[in-house]
DNA sequence: CAACCCAAGCTTTTT
DNA sequence: GCTTGGGTTG
């Protein structure tokens, strides 16, 4: 283990020996962050450092897990899994169930989901009867997160007068109400929707001290992963945490921030060194991941954007292939372009599946790309989309867990109070729910002793299901989880009622029922490694361990196959493959519509283009269409405005004789190829087919980049210069030498802007 | 109370 | 285009 740090360069492992005070590291991408983070904690642990003193906070379970193998990897088992190390959310729910009771809340309490909050929320809007045109729920419910995240509790928000006005012009002037209730339910139901579990332990560290000075001794040292995805609230929470030693350590890269609409602040890491004016700062910027090309063409998107830190990344790799451009017709046909492409690299190099992804804006993209990959027989896998969790008949069963180990919790009540049907409708719940307000009780209250009530023959049913609920409860605390399990999915009907459906639906169903079960076996027999202390694996010990296992990662999807992998940008981040398809890179889909209003959003929108591309290896190959169904409607689509950012040179254009074409073949307006619709063989097919062009095109000498080379000789402090997107500059100051030449310039209407001469296009003009 | 039918909304991204 | 949810009818 001592001579771990060898596997690293200079700049890495500098990060990783400042172990004290204050640090941050900015990590470009492909640049070993990951390493830096996993070496840096076994580090901490090879100076004898107590892995309990230790808090590594990532954002996804993912980063977790895999942090947590490497780590392993590195200093051996028994020690690494006893680092705190996992997301924020479910770190901080780990605290609360132990601290929660100072805020009223058992250590059992519930997490709502999104669908839980939603559907919470849509019934406080029909109790408050609202209109739900005006208060759709999703709304509603991101007005309530933003609030929680700026730590604004109910009444705050209540008594903020700008807000409240905010709320009035917008035609929502009851939204501090909906707010108000909806935490009230939530208390009431015992349970926390995913940003209570940030905003409740900032309340519990600001309104205990004692709680704060506790977790401050423990965490010695604290990690932050992926930082500048923090928000307000993860923020404050680690500035407390670490604000008695400052042994805090974040890792990011500010170029990569793509997670802004939900709260996260990229200002939290542009503007850290505030907080820690003896900040040590780290760049790590040397890309293994990807050839030049790649990062040259990465390099020439980013710096568009305006707020950034600065840095250069550069690599010793190959300058591998240019960017693969293809154009297609249709949405379809692009699926099927891309399948091409895939098998012609296949073919072409003996390639496995595994080689390739295929990235997308948004989910829904997902479907042509799976017809096309599955017309040729290419496996594939899609990653995200509707997870497992939130498949209906899990999350019927999950319901059932959940209502036996707290009953209060009322989203899971109404949920499988008649599913499967016990004859218990919308009549009876509905007089549940009055009767509860009635007598200030909650619905469970009423359920369990529906017999002090009138309720007639329907309260027989009632009974029975309380009845129920209550013997899995007590089963519960008793036996194993997979035991209680199994024996709830009989024994509540569910596994039957779905088995007599025998469509092919309805026999994936019950599949996927006996694949949670799989899951909760496992969990059962797992084996406490240390010591060999018997304990029970409960049901709610299992519920507490997937309550945040929400998207993305099946607990037992298995790793072996070899596929294709399909999914979200924003799921890629982290990721790398050496063949990287991102396609669909068409205005008003990527850069998104919404995002095209404000300059921030649409920097966010290409720092999401900049992670992107920087997930390929060796080749990426960029995909769009003319055409593409929307909502059963077909639209027309234009290249994406990313497209024009890429400096041309690291572009292979079908064909290349001009710039103009070059530009033709993006941005043509009236295709040459609409009458040649059948043909639907990839550009780079039509290439191989014609006779073979003269090298002489083939080098970027068509005069283009000519002038940009004498820019960087000639240019001057003073000069007035052009921009391709800026428009007109002075020159304020020039730095560097040759290649690495980088000119500040003020544009008019624009600002100042760090340029590198080297990607910018500039003219002089005088 | 359930079954069926129709309309609306959905497609940004996730813990 | 599909799913979900609400409304109506039997």
């Amino acid at each position: 283990m001592a001579d771990f740090l060898t596997d690293l360069n200079e700049a890495q492992r500098n990060a990783v020996l400042c172990t004290d005070g204050p640090v941050m590291v900015i990590a470009g991408a492909g640049s070993g962050k990951t390493r830096v983070l996993t070496y840096k904690v076994a580090h901490l642990l090879s100076k004898n450092i107590d892995p309990f003193n230790i808090l590594a906070l990532t954002f996804t379970n993912k980063a977790a897990r895999e942090m947590k193998e490497r780590i392993t990897g590195l200093v051996g088992t028994i020690e690494a899994r006893n680092v705190w190390m996992g997301t924020f959310h479910s770190i901080f729910a780990r605290i609360l169930r132990i601290e929660g009771h100072r805020l009223g809340y058992p250590s059992n309490f519930t997490i709502y989901d999104t669908d839980d909050s939603k559907s919470l929320i849509k019934s406080i809007i029909k109790e408050l009867e609202l209109d739900d045109k005006v208060y759709p729920a999703g709304i509603v419910l991101s007005r309530i997160s933003a609030a929680k995240t700026s730590l604004l509790s109910p009444r705050a928000y209540i008594e903020d007068f700008e807000i409240v006005q905010r709320d009035k012009s917008a035609g929502k002037p009851r939204l501090g109400e909906i707010y108000t209730k909806y935490d009230q339910r939530l208390y009431r139901a015992s349970a926390m929707d995913f940003d209570d579990l940030l905003f409740k332990t900032n309340i519990l560290l600001s309104n205990f001290p004692e709680v704060l000075y506790k977790y401050q001794q423990q965490f010695h040292y604290i990690l932050v992963d992926e930082y500048q995805d923090t928000n307000y609230s993860q923020y404050i929470i680690v500035k407390k945490l670490a604000a008695n030693n400052e042994n805090i350590c974040v890792v990011g890269d500010d170029a990569q921030s793509i997670y802004a609409f939900r709260g996260a602040n990229i200002k939290n890491i542009l503007n850290l060194k505030n907080d820690y004016p003896d900040i040590k700062i780290f760049k790590l910027e040397q890309n293994y991941r990807s050839t030049q090309n790649i990062v040259n063409a990465a390099n020439s998107i980013i710096v568009n954007n305006k707020d950034q830190i600065f840095k250069e990344i550069w690599t010793q790799n190959d300058n591998g292939e240019k960017i693969q451009l293809i154009k297609a017709n249709s949405d379809n046909e692009e699926g099927h372009l891309v399948a091409c492409s895939i098998f012609e690299q296949k073919m072409q190099h003996q390639l496995q599946n595994a080689n390739f992804a295929i990235l997308y804006r948004t989910n829904a993209q997902s479907r042509a790309m799976e017809e096309a990959l599955r017309k040729m027989n290419i496996n594939y896998k899609i990653f995200g989309g509707l997870s497992f969790y939130k498949r209906r008949e899990i999350k019927d069963l999950l319901a059932y867990f959940r209502l036996s180990i707290n009953h209060k919790d009322e989203e899971a009540l109404w949920r499988i109070i008649n599913t499967p049907n016990r004859k218990i409708g919308k009549t009876t719940q509905e007089k549940i729910v009055v009767v509860a307000d009635q007598n200030s009780i909650s619905p469970w209250d009423v359920v369990s002793n529906i017999k002090s009530f009138s309720f007639g023959a329907a309260g027989d049913k009632v009974a029975d299901f309380a009845t129920m609920i209550r013997s899995f409860a007590a089963m519960q605390k008793t036996r194993d989880a997979f035991v209680v399990a199994q024996h709830i999915a009989k024994s509540s009907g569910l596994l039957k009622d779905l088995s007599e459906d025998t469509t092919p639906e309805g026999i994936a169903r019950v599949e996927n029922i006996e694949e949670l079960l799989n899951g909760i076996k496992e969990f059962s027999e797992r084996e406490e490694e240390e010591g060999a202390e018997e304990k029970l694996k409960t049901l709610e010990e299992y519920m507490k361990d997937i309550a945040l296992l929400t998207d993305a990662e099946d607990p037992d999807k298995r790793e072996d196959g070899d596929y294709v992998s399909l999914m979200t940008i924003h799921a890629a981040k982290g990721l790398e493959f050496p063949h990287v398809y991102v396609v669909g890179v068409e205005e008003n889909l990527f850069p998104s519509s919404q995002s095209l209003s404000s300059r921030s959003d649409l920097e966010e929108e290409r720092r999401l283009f900049y992670v992107a591309v920087t997930r390929a290896m060796k080749r990426i190959t960029i995909s769009f269409a003319e055409t593409r169904y929307k909502w059963g409607n077909l639209n027309f689509c234009e290249p994406s405005r990313f497209l024009e950012e890429i400096n041309p040179s690291f572009i292979e254009f079908p064909r290349r004789k001009s710039q103009a074409v070059q530009k033709d073949f993006i941005f043509d307006t009236k295709p040459v190829s609409k009458p040649a619709l059948k043909n639907t063989l990839p550009p780079n097919f039509v290439k191989k087919n014609l006779v073979p062009f003269n090298k002489a095109a083939e080098k970027p000498s068509a005069g283009e980049f000519q002038p940009t080379e004498n820019v960087i000789d000639l240019l001057q402090v003073g000069m007035k210069v052009q921009h391709e997107r800026f428009g007109t500059g002075k020159v304020i100051n020039v730095e560097g030498k040759a290649a690495e030449k980088k000119a500040m310039v003020f544009f008019e209407g624009v600002g100042q802007k760090q340029l590198l001469l080297k990607f910018a296009k500039l003219r002089i003009l005088e």
